[in-house]
DNA sequence: TAGTGGTCTAGACCACGAC
DNA sequence: TCGTGGTCTAGACCACTAC
């Protein structure tokens, strides 16, 4: 037995999570990619398969691992759906969402500003891609967003990559799987800029989001600022 | 057995999950009241313990139950903490939140809005409270809240209850359990009321934080409108 | 048909809390 | 000490997917 039974020692359930996510974040398995089955596990780590179950069960609720019937356990991706469903929260008065389009406004290269090195765990004035873009719903420009992304991580970025959904544009070009990610959301007074872009005149209430996204591995990797019209649409959240 | 083993039938802990859901709005237990022992279930429902806390721990995770180690199974109730941590975003520039202090601007009785009625599943014109306070954090106000009641619901419901939290004396005093509630955020402009309390100029921008509460059984019990200023704070929200 | 995840059982043993 | 929930096992059987 690989795992620690000393007294005090964490259940094998949580030993067994912690060294999956462990191969998850070394890149044993890639995100789509099935790992072994339940019963190859078992005995590969010599416990029950009840207790492999209960512990891909937990990373499965923390959308680390997907599973499918019949077929296998996979490692989560950002596809289309989880970009809808789960990270994009902007609906509209009827409380449906569409996937927007997107326009690039601006892509560069320039130094972190303090803020975003700070952000982004990086040293001062490190080298950064910045985007700027407008996102249309319905035909509309609602969305102006700028997006920050350290350039180390994404060597080779080009402004042609930025039609695909990003997440899954880092995925699987760039190896880097997008996990969680925070927001902090405030009210501000549209710029000159945003509210040209927009068609708002200027001091209009615009809706900010920060959102700091974060590897499984707890390492930020973009910085996104999305300023929204909120006339026609809201962001949408459930508290339980 | 109560339950259908028919082809085609939901699994058993499902079953015993509804049943469970079914018997705790109709009143069986209360929040903060333990439920029976798994083992009791077990042999109520003929089915095995293991079948009784799979279902459980689903209603755990759905925080309609809480489980406590060598206690007992206890129906959810809303504490200081649930309020506090689930159901209270505004975050200060630490990240750290702080139960709000709130002071009573108005309370009163009147007939709905047409606005209100819909959305709280109200009769045209029915009659429900009206109660508007504002809220300080770390002793500046920083969110003015308006927030509509139906007052069939609230009989006898009077200004000085409004010391306490807000979904504990509805637990309390009013038997009515907040187990969810949908938010829809928007950015507005200060009107000069919301200015005037807030010691900001008319025109400002306010976060809006639109909110519906509802109970286990899906019945809305409450609107409430809070606008932030959030020149100091924010809402703070987590993705997966 | 073979392999995967999904359900359910019966039972052993552990850890926590109240008495 | 007793009753509670928490962990872990071994095994039966079901349901879905692919071949």
């Amino acid at each position: 037995m690989v795992f620690s039974t000393a007294n005090g020692s964490a259940p094998l359930y949580t030993q067994i999570q912690n060294l999956l996510i462990t191969r998850i974040i070394k890149g044993e398995w890639s995100p789509t990619e099935i790992i072994p089955s339940e019963i190859q596990f078992a005995r590969e780590l010599g416990v029950s398969q009840g207790t492999i179950r209960k512990a891909i069960t937990g990373l499965v609720e923390r959308k680390i691992l997907i599973r499918r019937h019949g077929k296998g356990t996979f490692v989560a991706s950002h596809d289309n759906d989880r970009a809808l469903f789960q990270f994009f929260r902007i609906h509209n008065k009827k409380n449906i969402k569409a996937l927007p389009e997107s326009k690039t406004l601006t892509f560069i290269q320039r130094s972190a500003s303090a803020a975003e090195a700070d952000k982004l765990h990086l040293p001062k004035k490190a080298r950064v891609f910045f985007i700027e873009r407008i996102r249309s719903l319905d035909d509309q420009p609602i969305i102006i967003e700028s997006i920050t992304l350290p350039d180390h991580l994404f060597k080779g970025l080009k402004d042609i990559h930025l039609l695909n959904t990003l997440y899954n544009l880092y995925e699987t070009e760039f190896s880097i799987a997008v996990h969680r990610a925070e927001e902090s959301l405030r009210a501000i007074s549209a710029s000159k800029h945003d509210a040209a872009q927009l068609n708002l005149t200027e001091g209009a209430p615009l809706l900010e989001i920060e959102r700091l996204a974060l590897t499984l591995d707890n390492e930020p990797i973009e910085l996104r600022i999305s300023r929204c019209t909120t006339e026609k649409h809201h962001y949408w959240n459930t508290l339980y």
